[in-house]
DNA sequence: AGATAAATCGAGCATATGCTCTATTTATCT
DNA sequence: AGATAAATAGAGCATATGCTCGATTTATCT
């Protein structure tokens, strides 16, 4: 297996990478809170994520329909009144969280593939820093993916563009990779599709992977390794 | 690639198929209405049918927590009334619709590799058939997915073993090809959970596939051949 | 046709739920 | 410390929602 791109191991990108959690909040504050009654950012951001990580406890277990805002109240120790200085209405908090992730899940992507020049490279290494992102940011992949059919039109398709832009990363790099010789000639779009569902069932079905003891590098390697097989076969 | 299973298209099992759609409703009938107030399963068949389409088709939009009974009135063109003969609660529609679903499709499954010996080739049908099978009941199988986690916890863990049996059929297939020489050693459990999500996306994505217009055959060559690739592979 | 059984209708009940609004508490500044 | 701004609490309002029940319609039988 021609694995020579520089394969970085989760804990190391958790170092590398310039998000920190925080981003994720001071994005929403920014973006969604500044025109309620809420001034400081600090305070916003302390909230923020309380009811944010309280959403998805719950929404894991009942879905963002089934959850109550009282539900939400409790969870996240703040008021109905707190709660509702932070966002208008209950939709406004499921857009919000959509939005958000997409947004600093976007730049985390393109900054991890800016470099890498080869297409077979560029095409490890994005799988593998997107299982890595969908790690760190596990409950919002999950929340996201399951909860996308509750928005409005107009998000339900940038969801939806979103991850019709993975697939065009993927189609890119293998379009790229046959012209150069260095893969077969397959249908490049249906492959794709496969591989995005093989990332999505990582953060899916992360419990199952869990209780097994899998790791998100072996999984990374996983995938790869299917990959090579299917486009590096020698004819 | 030795694809040399005689291998059926989808029009053909659904001729061949034992299956009736019918089946689905009487079974939901015996099982769960026969202790209400319907006494003719003529009436109940009719009846479950405009039921469970409706919910299908409503909480593909907004989910099961999303549908309200009179959203389910309006829909199945039923009244509140007529919908309580049927079932108790709303949440024991939830439980019908999965059990009924899960029952059906053990069976189908069961009765389509029971008279396939090779593994390879009872691998191909098994995949081959669970896509079929899934085309045939597409809104059951996305409606199963997604409301799974609304499902109290007996009911909940039924459809995990569902699910766990589906990977066991993939594994055990692999072993014992693996015994006979027929296919690389790597780690099958593994492969199995990639494969079974290579499944799944065709039900979840059904929408997208029709678009790109891609057929069930089509779809289930392309799994066929990524498994062939990554376990027959000369060393 | 008349009588009985089966199925359906939909207004009405009790509670749940999204959201508001004022009183109160907490932080910040001079 | 006192005054002001910022944030929070939670009871209360209007409506939505799950479910019931007697009245009515439809099918079946003699």
């Amino acid at each position: 297996m021609s694995n020579d791109d520089k394969s970085t191991d989760y804990q190391s990108y958790l170092k590398e990478t310039s998000f920190r959690k925080e981003d994720f909040y001071r994005q929403a504050f920014i973006e969604d809170c500044k025109s309620t009654r809420i001034k400081k950012e600090k305070v916003a951001i302390k909230n923020l994520e309380k009811i944010f990580e309280a959403t998805f406890r719950i929404c894991t277990r009942k879905g963002f329909q089934g959850m109550t805002m009282r539900d939400l109240s409790m969870e996240s120790g703040l008021s109905m009144g707190a709660l509702y200085s932070y966002f208008a209405t209950k939709e406004e908090l499921l857009n919000t969280l959509e939005r958000v992730g997409n947004y600093q899940i976007g730049i985390l992507l393109n900054e991890s593939v800016a470099k890498v020049k080869d297409p077979l490279d560029k095409l490890r290494v994005y799988i593998r820093t997107h299982l890595y992102i969908s790690e760190m940011l596990q409950p919002w992949f999950f929340f996201s993916y399951m909860e996308a059919k509750n928005l409005a039109r107009r998000e339900r398709e940038k969801y939806i563009q979103a991850e019709l832009n993975t697939e065009k990363a993927i189609v890119d790099a293998l379009n790229e990779g046959e012209k150069k010789g260095l893969v077969r000639n397959r249908d490049h779009q249906l492959a794709a599709s496969v591989i995005k569902a093989m990332i999505q069932d990582w953060y899916l079905k992360r419990g199952k992977y869990a209780k097994r003891g899998t790791t998100v590098e072996e999984y990374a390697a996983n995938i790869i390794e299917w990959i090579e097989s299917y486009y590096l076969q020698t004819v």
